[in-house]
DNA sequence: TGACGGTGAGACGAAATGCGTCTTAGTGTC
DNA sequence: GACACTAAGACGCATTTCGTCTCACCGTCA
């Protein structure tokens, strides 16, 4: 099992429960879901998994998200290389954001089989934790080119921009779109967080 | 909603509630379903699902099984017209049984996520009324060409043999495919129901 | 109109399930 | 041998689910 020659580097207890955590609410959705489910997945007793996230499925759960949503822009950093200039590097950001999120078969089946929890973890409950993780992937990459301050605002703007055209596509602009997301951000973005060059 | 000029027969509230038990099954998994669940699903009061079913879940179960497995062999029979020699006939019944099997999603889908619960249905507690079902739709047919007594022996073998190489598949036999599954019954049924025709 | 069957809503107690904490015993490490 | 960590599972409590029951409502038909 845990091969020590092997190439993963034996994830931890929590990284188990985590994994586990995912293969149930794939299973069963996370309306159906126990901490003896999770527990059983994983291979681990009820009290470890409470010593590990104290608080129970709440705490649990919340650590899920947060590690989905690092995966998630850790995936789209990757797609940030090399690039030198604000424009490309936010309609990169928006164009690869809008793929990942189209193409994650995951979300999709929440989506479907539960809309309330799912649209609740995009919006009211989870939008704030979804700002706050961007901004700690993207501040680095956006803070070259506008001041800190102002690189939270914009991280902010794109991610609520992001998700708001993912969950309710428009007629008029296709944030999944090179093209059209190139003309949403010179139009409605970068006018506000860079004046000075608005009229360039 | 239920307009009149619909195509559709307008569905029995036993039917709408069987539809319902379908959706939750496919969305939770048998294992994670309630009583309100499937009444909600299908808009439809608790009360009014005892009335319809007495005894509840295991019953509401049973007849959920009864009616997939007619709609199986309902479409297993479509393929199986214009057909008049017994081999040819029992060609064509595993074949297409083993490709419906085998391009079942509902049922691939439980495989995975329940093994224990989907293997039950197909073995020890399912493979009787899998054999009797298979018996009233199969019979009509088969009873042409061997004596009714004999016809449900046929009947329940070639059932347990599907279902056997479809759990289990084989190196040396492919009963989804045509030319295999000749030359399995030429040499494993015909022999053993048609003795008369075995040197032939 | 009034009887009647079918239904939704929901109350009810009983049973089952899930939760969170705790104790115990086992295991590997230092 | 002390120690940290864990699985197993018992315990009491809260919640959910079950199965039955009553009642009000609605459409149908006499």
């Amino acid at each position: 099992m845990t091969s020590p020659a092997s190439a993963a580097p034996a994830p931890s207890v929590e990284e188990r429960v985590l994994d586990a955590a995912k293969v149930c609410i794939e299973r069963w959705g996370m309306a159906k879901i126990t901490i003896d489910d999770i527990a059983n997945e994983a291979g681990v007793s009820r009290a470890t998994l409470y010593r590990l996230f104290p608080g129970g499925k709440d705490v649990l759960f919340e650590a899920f998200r947060v590690r989905e949503l690092e995966d998630f822009f850790t995936r789209l950093a990757s797609h940030l290389d090399h690039i030198d200039d604000l424009e490309d590097l936010l309609v990169r950001v928006v164009v690869s954001a809008t793929e990942e999120l189209r193409s994650d078969q995951h979300l999709a089946g929440m989506l479907a089989s539960e809309p309330g929890e799912a649209l609740t973890s995009l919006t009211v409950d989870g939008l704030p934790r979804i700002i706050r993780i961007a901004t700690v992937f993207l501040i680095p990459l956006v803070g070259e080119y506008v001041p800190r301050r102002e690189a939270s605002r914009l991280v902010e703007f794109l991610a609520r921009m992001v998700i708001s055209f993912f969950l309710a596509p428009s007629d008029h602009v296709d944030l999944g779109d090179a093209e059209s997301a190139r003309s949403f951000i010179a139009t409605f973005v970068l006018p506000a967080f860079q004046p000075s060059l608005a009229s360039s």
